[in-house]
DNA sequence: TCCTGGCACTCTCAGGGGCGGAGTGCTAAC
DNA sequence: GTTAGCACTCCGCCCCTGAGAGTGCCAGGA
């Protein structure tokens, strides 16, 4: 990843000249670097090390007699090396714990809620995606009768968390041979994990000889229905009025195509889900998202945990966000988040 | 409403510059509207019938030497006297009903799918609202448990839907007693409206004698959330992206105020749910809407039915929009979708 | 009385020229 | 290795201008 050799001026000289165009979306100069962070040196010298760092593809000019930018390799490289995160204040911590805290019913609010403190503490767009049921333990599932042809299938999982589902059947289904069909389900797929079953349902009821064959063969064909995550279910996103007003989308080709990313949600939460494999947190700036939408973009992103699965909350924006200060703000969000699922 | 007395030619003039204006969104002249309409008078004679609509209120000039451009009072009168709505095609009548004909499993899904629909073919924002649960009859409940503390409660209506809740007690409750419960709910409650349950919840549950009464007294006081329809559930909305093209949102704080309005729900669901107590098709143009984030913009809206329930679905845009074209598409697709709910 | 041609007037918008400011790269001196 | 100086480049802004569009009004004609 980073094989840049710097010298100690051209890291320092990369981080003020980024902590200021951060600060300002200005082109940043050699003067302005060079007296009002006073390096000790002129801005001539400045110069010659920004000549440098423009040759390592750090920082680019947007045309002559600008200023230099920083390239998103040159992000990538502070954001790795020479960044120092803000600590979160106190006063911080609470009024986010107590945003969180309020007491909802449902999981899908509370993310719902997440998003919105994310986006209000970042003036970005907040961004949460529910837990992949994946790799949850299914508990047991209920059959339960809404009319003569129609009924709601819950199912329930290990940590407590919940997926209803409305099932449409042909014909009616005797209240007992209801019962006796969620028995066999109960009795074939309790204990495995959703992904397993979705992955080997059809061998599994095979043959039961018991239960209403017509609702169990439904069951298996429906499977990625009932049991994959739901391709735009669990996507909550808030703060898109602070995306518009950003600099960066004046450009009404940009805003257009970012605002798509966020309604068509399908690869925002590819993008999103993808980095809830590794731990910590995470940046994904510009390119590194394999998205054209986010180019000029970066994610800022964290998993969080409901016992032995997981999700992702995070914040989106133009490159040129403040990380120091929104890093540690995902960082304890999602910490909290973990905390008030797992109660 | 409509105090407006005016002559035959200042309808005809006011019809054409309208359609006109619809058509290229720039200020309509007296000179286009005698020549390119072939109306059969000079420049000058439009002039002073402009003159004159202009002193109704009904057009204005947004400034000196420009075209004349409608007022809301000017679109509220060609909606309502002037227009001839073109029917729609067969072609578009089945294109519609295939596309919201596909097998969902719950109505959000075929709400969403509508929203997507509307947006498609109005090039504008698709808006569905899920039907108020208010006016229909309960049906049973049924009350399932999650893990100790957790159980999940189960409303189904007269229509054959759904709606589920999870609740949260202190203590551990026995199956038997949890059974009992739910029948003494479905015994004083059943048949009855959730809108009446909700206002006389109280006294029906007073000294059951039976059930568990923390379970009772829970659902007592969640009643809002329990058989409110929810602040924010049920809005579907879809082709955000149409929006921000649109010249009128040029001006990116009428773009933020809208998206603003979009991403709030609340007042959304108000002014659209506002709409569904009449019948037919309905206008709400800019300022009649009492919503600032409206000002410019109309929404086109219907109410579909789900046995004695209704929503409500429609488009928003700009005030400058195809009434001709959209009334129609708005209307059929409403009829469609009351036609699929309702089997 | 209504319609029309003509005309002066107003306002916007696009284009061009000029100028100041910001920032660079290079060179020569320290 | 660092610095001061200088010539150079490019952008953005302002001002001006001319073209174009459209109006209001007036006087003459059906």
């Amino acid at each position: 990843m980073s094989q840049f050799r710097l010298s100690e001026r051209e890291r320092l000289v990369l981080a003020v000249l980024i902590d200021h165009f951060i600060r300002t979306a200005e082109p940043v100069g050699s003067r302005t670097i060079a007296t009002r962070y006073n390096l000790g040196v002129s801005p001539a010298t400045v110069r010659n090390t920004l000549a440098d760092l423009e040759e390592q593809g750090l920082i680019e000019q947007p045309h002559t007699s600008a200023g230099r930018v920083p390239t998103d390799s040159g992000y990538r490289l502070y954001i790795d090396k020479l960044l120092t995160t803000r600590k979160l204040s106190r006063a911080d911590q609470q009024k986010i714990k107590r945003e969180l805290s309020i007491d909802y019913n449902a999981i899908e609010e509370i993310l719902e809620q997440t998003s919105r403190v994310l986006a209000r503490f970042s003036s970005q767009l907040g961004v949460t995606v529910s837990p992949k049921f994946e790799r949850s333990i299914l508990k047991k599932v209920d059959l339960i009768p809404v009319t003569d042809t129609r009924l709601l299938l819950v199912i329930t999982v290990k940590s407590g968390m919940v997926r209803t589902l409305l099932l449409e059947v042909d014909s009616v289904i005797a209240p007992d041979v209801l019962q006796e069909t969620a028995a066999v389900l109960n009795e074939k797929l309790g204990g495995l994990s959703l992904g397993k079953i979705r992955r080997t349902i059809g061998e599994r009821l095979r043959d039961t000889g018991r239960g209403n064959p017509q609702l169990l063969k439904l069951f298996c064909e429906n499977q990625e229905g009932l049991l994959d995550d739901a391709d735009d279910a669990g996507l909550h996103t808030d703060g898109t009025t602070n995306i518009v007003t950003q600099r960066e989308f004046q450009d009404p080709r940009k805003l257009r195509e970012f605002i798509s990313l966020i309604e068509e949600r399908k690869s925002l939460i590819r993008l999103l889900s993808k980095e809830s494999v590794s731990e910590g947190i995470q940046v994904t700036i510009g390119a590194e998202a394999q998205l054209d939408a986010m180019e000029g973009c970066a994610a800022v992103t964290r998993s969080y945990t409901v016992g032995p699965i997981r999700g992702t909350v995070g914040i989106i924006g133009p490159t040129r966000m403040e990380y120091a200060r929104l890093m540690p703000v995902v960082d304890y969000t999602a910490r909290v988040l973990s905390e008030i699922l797992s109660r």
